[in-house]
DNA sequence: TGATGCTGCGTTTTT
DNA sequence: CGCAGCATCA
């Protein structure tokens, strides 16, 4: 290809340069192109500047998605720019799809999709391939994926004769790839880093893997946009073209860029300067894996002359949940700082809740959802979001239990499942002879007698002759080197690739998917298989062959495969949703369950001792993000005993809740009441932390017995720093329909339906509203 | 090569 | 406590 650039041209010419006056005056002139409608004065901004560095400062359902979409439909309409001029960046396939999907519907089908909408590391790829050689790599180099990664940093470990024992491959990985996101080649490992791996090794270690990657001919995710940084530092041509063809630029979740990412954007963005990026630095909750707040925190200084948008209008949430959430996360430092405000209603109050443990947590959950499905809310619009996954097993078991249907968002991938990794090794191999990594993984599946034996003997006989293990597999059964078995089997190993990749451009890819499935005898491996997953497995490849469809060829559907690891949920069936906080961001429900704030967990207590407050300030965040999620009705709790690694440890209510505004939260609780350290356990060392409100408010609460079974709600009066908020009811039984009643909240009504502990009652100012029995006294 | 028993570990996860 | 990954033995 002698300029990969060249072909794009042919995009239709510009249309002729608005004229002096602003496309946004003239647009409103003429009462403003439709597709401004409805929004916002501050959205309009973010839309409308479109020259410069631009941050648009957008908080939890401030209508972000809705600005970058119809920025891009407002370039597009205006005529600033073609398709292939705008640069759209993303971090999941899952966010670039809807973007790509809502630009479309805004501007119609004079968008033949955008070329430059994507992933980084989707764009990253794009750009890599077609100057490949320029950074030691051929065109159709293969992405790996993180276990291809880990085996082949296996073998470098071995090589240098390093007890892979004491020092796990798995751990170099990590230190490798925290490496590249920060934008650091071998030669740039900083001294003190390096020692940080195997006495000081780990800087020859990255290096030494880096020079298998390129004789692999193979890119690991993070070189997807390190050899991008390389090649543009090291060819000022090649990023003058991009910089040159990148009029408008967009960055969707900019507080989660990394590095690597923040010095591709940079080099890039010194063409035309049009950066527009948009994020939230309160929702930045992965830092772990090298998200950089710092980014969205330094802009206005990196992008001089840079235009700050904030957008503070909230559309999700009711006050009283926006008011909590604003409430905790001021309590962060350094941070940008947005009043996020509301014109709806102010709705219910945040609950807190308190359980006895977490039994008694889900028990609790489970019933609230009951009872909202009874008023008809959609489970589909309930969701439970928690901060680690073990503890989502206690609401999975009660929910099988209650026969109440759920959904896990999140858990294990479809793509990372083993046999979906096998076969898709063995398309990898029909697809390209020289992919070691796949053949390696699939060599023996199923077993065909070769063995450590054969597999070295391949090896060696690839390394000194240069070639790849296919190669070698073909030659070696020419030879007297193996044993006859295993000779036999490579034959016939080779032969049935040669024959299917004879078969690449004659068949339909998915008739050629089942067939090297079939005739691999990789299927019948596990027909054979007696074991209980054994169906699912052939289920699952199945279903992998029918996704095939969606594309051309078997090439295509690798390269998608690769960069998107996620399959499309199918999720139409009314359930509950069960995912972990992180899992949360960017989705919104109606009712919101957040259980588990305790100290210890939330935050939790790794965060804390590893990053101390730069950990619990991200923590916080993690909390913020989680509230936010709540449209109408927002219910924490924290149990005083939970089961750890098997063992019970009692907890303190998390800090969290000490900081949440007493007026827009109401403190409530389950059956069985409190954990009483002193009496019951030994608080030893942890009484200095009872001296937190939380804990004292906990205190005035306690009582009530363990295990809760028969007297549910049962309960002292309740008080939050004093002041009574509910008074002791005499259980289920103490009101009767029709009888008027007093609500501290909601003043005086009539009892017209009793549902165990709990009273639906017409109020006489605040009309129907279901309340817990023990909340009301006689009137 | 397969089965069994032992050890160690236990937050969050996309590409 | 429960699981994954590994080592050892048959």
């Amino acid at each position: 290809m002698a300029d990969p650039l060249k072909q794009e041209r042919s995009d239709p010419p510009l249309p002729p340069a608005p004229k002096a006056g602003g496309i946004a005056a003239r647009a409103r002139a003429a009462a403003g192109p439709d597709y401004l409608d409805g929004l916002n004065l501050e959205q309009i901004e973010a839309v409308e500047s479109l020259d410069g560095p631009v941050l648009v400062l957008a908080g939890a359902g401030t209508g972000k998605t809705r600005v970058l979409t119809t920025r891009i439909a407002h370039l597009l309409a205006a005529g600033r720019a073609r398709p292939g001029d705008i640069l759209a960046v993303t971090f999941t396939n899952k966010a670039a799809r809807e973007m790509k999907e809502r630009v479309g519907t805004m501007v119609g089908k004079a968008v033949e999709g955008m070329p430059w909408l994507g992933t980084f590391h989707s764009i990253g790829v794009k750009i890599l391939r077609r100057h490949a050689e320029l950074v030691g790599l051929k065109s159709d180099f293969t992405i790996l994926d993180t276990d291809d990664q880990i085996r082949l940093m296996k073998q470098v470990i071995e090589a240098a004769d390093i007890d892979e024992k004491r020092w796990p491959a798995r751990v170099l990985a990590a230190i490798i790839d925290n490496w590249k996101n920060r934008g650091l080649s071998p030669a740039d490992v900083p001294a003190g880093d390096a020692m940080s791996f195997a006495d000081g090794r780990g800087k020859s270690l990255y290096a030494a893997y880096q020079e298998r990657l390129k004789t692999l001919n193979a890119a690991d995710f993070g070189d997807l946009l390190l050899e991008n940084l390389r090649l543009f530092r090291a060819h000022a041509d090649v990023l003058a073209r991009y910089q040159e063809r990148f009029r408008y630029m967009l960055v969707d979740e900019y507080q989660d860029t990394n590095v690597a990412q923040y010095l591709w954007l940079r080099l890039l963005a010194q063409g035309s300067k049009n950066l527009c990026v948009v994020g939230d630095d309160d929702q930045s909750i992965y830092g772990w894996r090298g998200a950089e707040v710092d980014n969205i925190l330094r802009f206005e200084k990196d992008f001089p002359g840079a235009k700050v948008i904030r957008l503070e209008r909230n559309y999700r949430s009711t006050g009283h949940i926006l008011a909590a959430a604003s409430h905790l996360i001021a309590h962060n430092e350094g941070r940008l700082g947005k009043t996020l405000r509301t014109e709806g209603e102010a709705g219910e109050k945040v609950t807190v809740t308190g359980a006895w443990d977490s039994e008694e947590e889900a028990r609790a959950i489970g019933e609230e959802i009951e009872a909202l499905a009874r008023k008809g809310h959609k489970l589909s619009e309930i969701a439970i979001l928690v901060r680690a996954s073990f503890q989502m097993r206690e609401f999975e078991d009660r929910f099988v239990t209650l026969g109440l249907p759920y959904r896990v968002i999140g858990g294990p991938r479809f793509y990372e499942r083993a046999e979906i990794r096998d076969a898709l090794a063995y398309f990898r191999c029909v697809c390209s002879v020289s992919d070691d990594l796949a053949f390696e993984r699939i060599v023996n599946v199923p077993k065909r007698g070769l063995g450590d034996v054969a597999l070295q003997t391949l090896h060696d006989y690839g390394r000194t002759n240069r070639v790849s293990l296919m190669e070698a597999a073909r030659v070696l059964t020419t030879t007297e080197e193996l044993k006859t078995k295993p000779r036999g089997a490579l034959r016939d190993l080779v032969a049935a690739f040669d024959r299917w990749r004879g078969q690449l451009d004659q068949l339909p890819h998915t008739e050629l998917a089942e067939i090297v499935l079939d005739e691999s005898g990789y299927t019948a491996m596990w027909q054979n298989d007696r074991s209980a997953d054994a169906a699912g497995r052939l289920e699952n490849l199945k279903e992998l062959v029918r996704s095939m469809e969606a594309f051309e060829n078997l090439r295509g559907f690798l390269e998608h495969i690769a960069l998107v690891m996620d399959v499309e949920s199918g999720g139409a069936t009314d359930a509950v949703n069960l995912m972990t906080l992180h899992a949360a961001k960017g989705l919104e429900f109606d009712a919101l369950f957040l259980p588990g704030w305790e100290e210890g967990l939330f935050p939790h207590q790794r965060s804390l001792d590893e990053q101390g407050r730069a950990g619990l300030e991200e923590e916080r965040r993690l909390a913020h993000v989680g509230l936010t999620r709540a449209r109408r009705r927002a219910r924490i709790y924290f149990s005083s005993n939970r089961r750890i690694h098997g063992l019970w440890s009692s907890n303190v209510p998390s800090r969290f809740l000490d900081e949440l505004p007493e007026a827009h939260v109401e403190v409530r609780e389950a059956a069985g009441g409190f954990a009483e350290p002193r009496s019951r356990f030994d608080a030893g060392s942890f009484s200095s932390r009872y001296d937190t409100p939380g804990w004292q408010r906990a205190q005035t609460r306690r009582g009530g017995g363990a295990e809760g079974a028969a007297g549910r709600f049962v309960r002292k009066p309740v008080t939050i720093e004093g002041e009574v908020v509910a008074k002791t009811g005499h259980g289920s039984s103490a009101f009767a329909r029709g009888e008027r009643v007093f609500h501290v909240k909601f003043g005086y009504g009539e009892v017209s339906e009793i549902d165990g502990n709990k009273l639906t009652v017409q109020f006489d100012k605040a009309g129907e509203k279901r309340v817990v029995a023990s909340f009301v006294e006689r009137a």
